[in-house]
DNA sequence: TCTTATCTACGAAAATTTTCGTAATAAAAT
DNA sequence: ATTTTATTACGAAAATTTTCGTAGATAAGA
């Protein structure tokens, strides 16, 4: 099993781990590239907070010659996990189902999803 | 329509709100007990962050004799929408489907929680 | 070789959020 | 009337997060 000290990463250091979650392996100008299709960043800030997800162990890092090269430390998974139980309680009291509701009402969701949720909701039934 | 310019709140801003929606109208005294059961904080920690609130427009407030009484001044259910829209975003990648099974997998949800849920889908399906 | 470009480390500035101390004011209690 | 208590406004300190400038080192190019 993973260590799951888990760090509530900061809004900028999530979208670095979805980078690097989408990527595998990346080196800092490759992450800040990513982030420039979206938004003006400069390459020392991508740096910069690169290195403090580093000392705070949210990426590793290997020497790839003259450079590193970074990966995700902590899962995919595991960290929407973390970061879905915070919001529900802050956001909807606790209450996974009202989110849930709302989030269906809400969102486009194409009928294959709703099938598809559909069937998990089955299989959690049979489960219990 | 209500005016849909939507400040993100911050965390704390959330916290006092949340403690709005319950209650109503409340003054900083009473949201500052509330929020005293789960954590420690200063009255004026609490009355500087309404009275930031107040300006944001997150919240309204009247005079009632030397104090005032607050109110939250956007809904509870508009407000969790934008959040929610947004965290899909930043930690799903837009994906209300992930979101929701992951939900659904990981959360204590019951059986009439379920239910409720695939009752939901249904009329969303015939809706379409 | 010399210049230019790239990458890292470091530190500090800027921006945002949270916390709190102090003073003024008005009500309540003695 | 005087003291105590409770409320607000204000400002600034503290903490956190984000941004960026500069210097040093190494590679690449002329």
């Amino acid at each position: 099993m993973e260590k799951q000290i888990k760090i509530k990463p900061t809004e900028s250091e999530l979208e670095i781990l979805q980078i690097l979650w989408a990527l595998g392996k990346a080196t800092v100008r490759q992450v800040n590239d990513e982030l420039s299709k979206t938004k003006e960043v400069g390459y020392t800030t991508t740096l910069k907070i690169m290195q403090i997800m580093f000392e705070k162990q949210l990426v590793s890092r290997t020497d790839e010659g003259r450079y590193h090269v970074y990966e995700a430390a902590v899962g995919e998974e595991p960290t929407q996990h973390m970061l879905l139980d915070k919001f529900i309680d802050s956001t909807f009291r606790g209450s996974a189902t009202r989110m849930v509701m709302q989030a269906l009402g809400n969102q486009q969701v194409s009928k294959e999803e709703l099938e598809e949720i559909k069937k998990l909701i089955d299989s959690i039934e049979k489960g219990q």
